[in-house]
DNA sequence: GATGCCCCGTGACAGATGTCAGGGGGTCAC
DNA sequence: GTGACCCCCTGACATCTGTCACGGGGCATC
């Protein structure tokens, strides 16, 4: 038997999936938890041999659970299946040790076959994701372009991202347009919009 | 037998809860799809007494989908279950003709139990949403203010917008301003996010 | 020590943005 | 037919935004 944790923070997508897999014989879900910030807790209390994570959760993001397990030195195989096949999610993700990564578009019945490869031993990825992760290059912002993009993301006008990062309000005009050039995008909001979807912010 | 259509573009989402009302003796699921565009035919051909029907899919909306379904006459009630529970999509959802509106936090257990109320002729509504609902207000915005947020929202010039809708830039100028002022922030794009928190977009 | 990169800041510029006043046209309800 | 809306457009204004050139400081690496 092969033991499951599902980390999902939707009960009914959770209950789905775990329907989903006990109608396979050789699986078996020994322990459900809706937070990222239980999964820890939960893999070392149950064993799981593959947990399945969900990476947008309330409660702690799947990768830093995924990190956490690997850093535990548990033998639990950590499974992503998220909703957002976004590159810089999966570059994240294999760095926090994750053994595999499907997006949920995956066809149900693949799913059971997927938690058996992944806990023979193989890392698991979704093929046309990591051909685009490949495309999509790595991160070219800097630590604080990365903060003010993330700080202006969602309309904030310059004067109060400078007041929150104690910046002038030059030093974030600089700042957001350098990461304009660097994405290649019109103005602050497509570059945030940009990032966000390879996963950089 | 109550049969149910599921209407869900996530693979993985449509295939777990298809396993877990399929547990339920008196539940069959006699289709599935997974674009909106989708449902109506679906319903027309398989006749189901209840379809679940996502709101934010591929290929058209779940509310849009719904509508088409009142329209058609037909008598199957369709069942809203989304991701997100934002009051603008729940009266949307509630003018299209749904007879249910529960989101996916939802316990696993509790799905069935609703089904069966939605095809005993009940309207069933997520009580916490309908309280949100009540409190948030309704849509200020008017059809082209709404259309232009929209078209802004994910940071196109206002030139872009203009040639898109086929308006003057001050035209789209003017609209962005009036939405702007309508939702109480600073700039077109925490309007925007405003209004899509709020489900008016 | 020189070079390179990042950080923080300033000043200046063109262009975009948000706001306002104003005008014309359509539709609907009273 | 008179308002009350909504739509579309114009022109003007102050402000915000994106860009550039420039400087200083810190911290690595060679």
């Amino acid at each position: 038997m092969i033991r499951l944790l599902l980390a999902d923070d939707q009960d009914l997508v959770r209950g789905g999936l775990a329907a989903l897999l006990s109608l396979e014989r050789d699986l078996d879900v020994v322990a459900e938890v809706g937070r990222g910030d239980q999964v820890l807790r939960a893999v070392t209390e149950h064993e799981p041999d593959v947990a399945l994570i969900d990476i947008e959760m309330a409660g702690g993001d799947g990768i830093d659970a995924t990190a956490a397990v690997t850093a535990s030195g548990s033998p639990c195989r950590c499974l992503i299946v998220t909703t957002f096949g976004r590159p810089g999610y999966l570059r994240r993700a294999m760095e926090a040790g994750a053994a595999g990564f499907v997006v949920k578009d995956t066809p149900a019945d693949q799913l059971a076959q997927v938690v058996r490869r992944v806990a023979g031993g193989e890392r698991v990825v979704d093929p046309a994701l990591a051909a685009d992760s490949l495309a999509g290059g790595i991160d070219p912002l800097t630590d604080r372009e990365r903060e003010v993009l993330r700080a202006a993301a969602d309309g904030a006008s310059v004067r109060t991202v400078a007041a929150q990062l104690h910046l002038s309000p030059g030093t974030v005009r600089n700042h957001l347009s350098s990461a304009i050039g660097k994405t290649e995008a019109e103005n602050r909001y497509a570059a945030a919009r940009l990032a966000r979807d390879r996963g950089w912010i």
